[in-house]
DNA sequence: TCGACATAGTTCAGATTTTGAACTGACCGA
DNA sequence: TCGGTCAGTTCAAAATCTGAACTATGTCGA
């Protein structure tokens, strides 16, 4: 629980869960495959307490789950429970974009095969018309959740579509 | 610039930029509508010097433009830039998300209406084959661009497909 | 039985970041 | 001249993060 998770708007609430400093990339090695406390820890860089108490939070947003690989002495895994790999396409596009708008030097750090045997840069779609999903496509009208509050008197009420853009 | 945005890793670089405290909240205003200093504030609850710093690091990044909307006194409006528009469907994906598995009390704050006319539910998809992205139908494999260091052991070298899940 | 090693953390002081509230400055309108 | 609007800036206190050292449990080899 944080500030951004008590906010009635998904996002806040995605965002509160898996936008903390290092979960994104925390949930990218879980997915790469990086399990363990001090691999995480040493390919992250990141400090050992700052990973305990983010892995703690994972594991209450029901994200992430710890499996014991070993007994005697018990040693734990870190994976990614569903939840956890429903958030991998949204990375996918996160790393698309950052690949887009970020220019690494000589080239993509990584690149995604799909099940088809393509290599491919994601798009996010309508799954009614099969159409591109973009900022000038979309509008966002207030849904049956709609209420007052911080993040949200654009959309309170129900107002009916809002103009973006 | 800060420690993300020094990694080899295109989710990184886009967490860099994009992933930092209020950012994800402060784009979603722009895209609905909400594009002074004032009405940020207000709306998203921050505070108030952070947000001009906030926005001055999209501004460096070029994802917001400030734009005057008159003159005597001079008065600005924030506005996406190509590279912010592009980062909106990422968005929907967390958006989508947090809707899923947030389970917000009486249904979602928000829906999403594309250009076709449904109300929809955003999916990642490859443009290949039109087929879904999701954790279990991907594999990453190193890039041009991989290099050794933080956040990339698993992937450097371009040594193949990685097994994920 | 001793020492070295491996894994998964915990502790804590110092540095950095964020909050919250008040303040500044330019201008308008009555 | 007074009050209001807008777009910030300032600053002290609170919260968070870093980095390094330390703890705990057990294995292995000599």
């Amino acid at each position: 629980m944080n500030r951004f998770t008590e906010m009635h708007c998904s996002i806040a609430q995605a965002v509160g869960v898996v936008g903390e400093p290092w979960t994104p990339l925390i949930l990218r090695d879980l997915f790469l495959g990086v399990r363990r406390f001090d691999d995480l820890a040493a390919d992250l860089g990141v400090s050992r307490n700052l990973l305990t108490q983010r892995l703690e939070r994972l594991m209450a947003a029901g994200v992430v789950e710890r499996l014991p690989y070993q007994e005697r002495p018990v040693r734990y895994e870190y994976h990614l429970t569903e939840a956890g790999r429903d958030i991998v396409p949204a990375l996918t596009m996160l790393m698309a974009w950052g690949d887009k708008w970020s220019t690494p030097p000589g080239g993509p750090p990584a690149l995604l095969i799909h099940s088809c045997g393509e290599q491919f840069t994601p798009v996010v779609a309508c799954p009614h018309c099969g159409g591109e999903v973009t900022a000038e496509s979309i509008t966002m009208v207030g849904g049956p959740g709609a209420a007052p509050g911080p993040g949200t008197w654009v959309l309170a009420g129900g107002s009916g579509p809002v103009e973006a853009g």
